[in-house]
DNA sequence: ATGAAAGCGCTAACAG
DNA sequence: CTGTTAGCGCTTTCAT
């Protein structure tokens, strides 16, 4: 069924019909034929044949790394929303941090001629060979990442390194000193994270130990919780255990409370936790996680409206949005022990 | 650019250049000519067009109550994998329980040609009005969802009446007969499972009290973790408390502990508690929770399943694949308190 | 305001 | 094996 039989049955040319489905001005008795058809032949008109002439999809593709993941789901819930708007659809695209299943999902939304790609958490790789670049040439395209390096094609960057900043702030604020920093072994925003981590206590003379750097696994599926909290219990268990603990997203701070409360530890009397990304396991237990807040909704909202500014056109230059972070203090951090001044000296 | 740019560039006529694009036959010296002229004129086909001419857009829609939440992310996240294989995308749309949205995406699914539509959980309204009937006859639709009493649309549905039980027998077999039952106020999922703790226990002679039926608000969004804590602190303060209790969902059965623990309650030794869904929740807390296992891969994939028999139209009877939740019982039940007998007689 | 007709980019007979 | 041609269902001039 198509066009042909709705003008057919409503006495008009498909013209008329077609001005009729995209309500542009026709005589109302012409509008009433065509109504009445198009409902009495339960008719939906074909986007694909609309989209070919059109040469829009009226969709946009999302790809992230993972869908069991909190923190990407949330954005991705932001822009469904906000898409809802213009009555784009959206093709979801979970590409496991594969290089490869990124250039092909990449390579599949071009094919189905999407308004515009938003990418989250790009690999590396294939930012550096040069494939978004190739690929925003031809579609409107969003990197959401935590590069600031990256200049030549819109992106929404959060910034990581200031939101790492507050973190040190806020825990060397209240006397810490022992500061351990807990990772998933491969990844970007750790890297940024931890080199945060890292010039934070150098610029204040202090080196980290080794042992204050912890590197589990799996830092980023609920395998995280149980990695994360055996590899604390080992160091917490130490004589010469750190006062605080950061952990790269919540998942694995939850698995560090979970040792400490083994070990019988209170926090954040004897222990500071901050997690990060404050997703619900940071409200979910007992003590509630201090937490870093990357603001996943206006994050998904800037990356939308960047789309929107490219769909429509304006200035090319590409764009840049930051985002910057909030610290959410909760009951998870608290002033050093009094008794660690004397620890760090005592050993 | 098209395809007539290739074949001119090729030199070769558009119908090799389709066969070279679709792996068809053609000689070996045209098909290299087509490739190079591809390779170099980075040409990517235009599936709008192919999906017109074919009928199927390669894609196909999963309808999602919301996009925050564990038990339907861990679904589409099955379903997207399985997908992958051959080459399909997946639209994302998440209504909101909102009858309105559910019926514009469905339409809006029909409008994009979708090869097929998976819905998690459809409004009663709109299956009662028989809009799911009705896009079932025009494309393949799988529903999910626990209502058994569907029998004319393929669907996959989840025995929670099943699922239930097995906590009933659990926590009965535990010598619990004092079992509170807490869940959101709205949803068919939650009348379910209410009717069959109802049930299990008027089969054993047992009425509960009212006051072992605890509802609150928001039962599906991370609010409810607070909402759940709130609520029952007010019941296990009370001096006949019970012994057990059943969370409709992992959130609130994290708030019934935190609760327990804020009152100085030991679980399992002085409560027990069970969850439902089996989602990070269920072990990211000290306390691991016994919770029921939906089989989220599982189901996402028998969904896949029966969306593939249909898309290649075997029998057009419409089919049922019953998915059998599973009872996962970690540390947070336990024998019923020594003392609970006699507490059950002395108020 | 309306209709006839020319495509959008592709696939699939049909002849050769 | 290859090229020619007729659509797929829709939008959009261009006349009327």
């Amino acid at each position: 069924m198509n066009i042909n039989d709705i003008a057919r049955e409503a006495g008009v040319s498909i013209a008329t019909v077609s001005r009729v489905l995209n309500h542009l001005p026709v005589r109302e008795e012409n509008r009433l034929k065509v109504e009445a058809a198009v409902k009495r032949l339960d008719f939906v008109p074909n986007y694909l044949a609309r989209g070919l002439m059109n040469k829009q999809s009226l969709a946009i593709g999302v790809l992230i790394t993972s869908i069991s993941n909190d923190y990407y789901m949330e954005i991705t819930d932001a822009v469904e929303r906000r898409l809802r708007e213009r009555g784009l659809m959206l093709f979801l695209c979970s590409t496991d941090g594969e290089t490869e299943l990124e250039r092909r999902y990449l390579n599949d939304l071009v094919s189905r001629r999407v308004d515009g790609i938003i990418v989250l958490d790009s690999s590396d790789e294939n930012y550096a060979s040069g494939l978004f670049r190739g690929v925003a040439q031809r579609v409107p395209l969003i990197l959401v990442h935590s590069n600031p390096d990256i200049l030549d094609v819109d992106s929404v960057v959060i910034d990581q390194r200031l939101g790492m900043r507050r973190v040190m702030e806020h825990l060397y604020g209240l006397g810490h000193r022992e500061i351990a920093f807990l990772r998933g072994r491969a990844g970007v925003p750790y890297d940024i994270k931890e080199e945060a981590w890292r010039s934070f206590l150098s610029e204040r003379g202090i080196v980290p130990s080794p042992e204050r750097l912890v590197v589990i696994e799996q830092g980023n599926a609920s395998e995280a919780i149980g990695q994360a909290e055996e590899a604390m219990g080992e160091t917490l268990r130490s004589a010469s255990r750190p006062t605080a603990v950061f952990a790269c997203n919540d998942l694995m701070a939850r698995g560090v409370v979970n040792a400490a409360s083994r070990l019988g530890l209170r926090i954040p009397e004897d222990l500071s936790v901050v997690g990060h990304d404050d997703t619900v396991l940071a409200i979910s237990g007992r003590t509630q996680l201090t937490s870093v807040d990357l603001k996943m909704k206006s994050l998904g909202g800037a990356a939308v409206d960047l789309l929107y500014r490219a769909i429509d056109g304006g200035d090319p230059e590409p764009r840049r949005v930051f985002i910057v972070p909030e610290l959410v203090v909760r009951e998870s951090t608290g002033p050093v022990p009094a008794d660690s001044a004397f620890m760090e000296v005592s050993r």
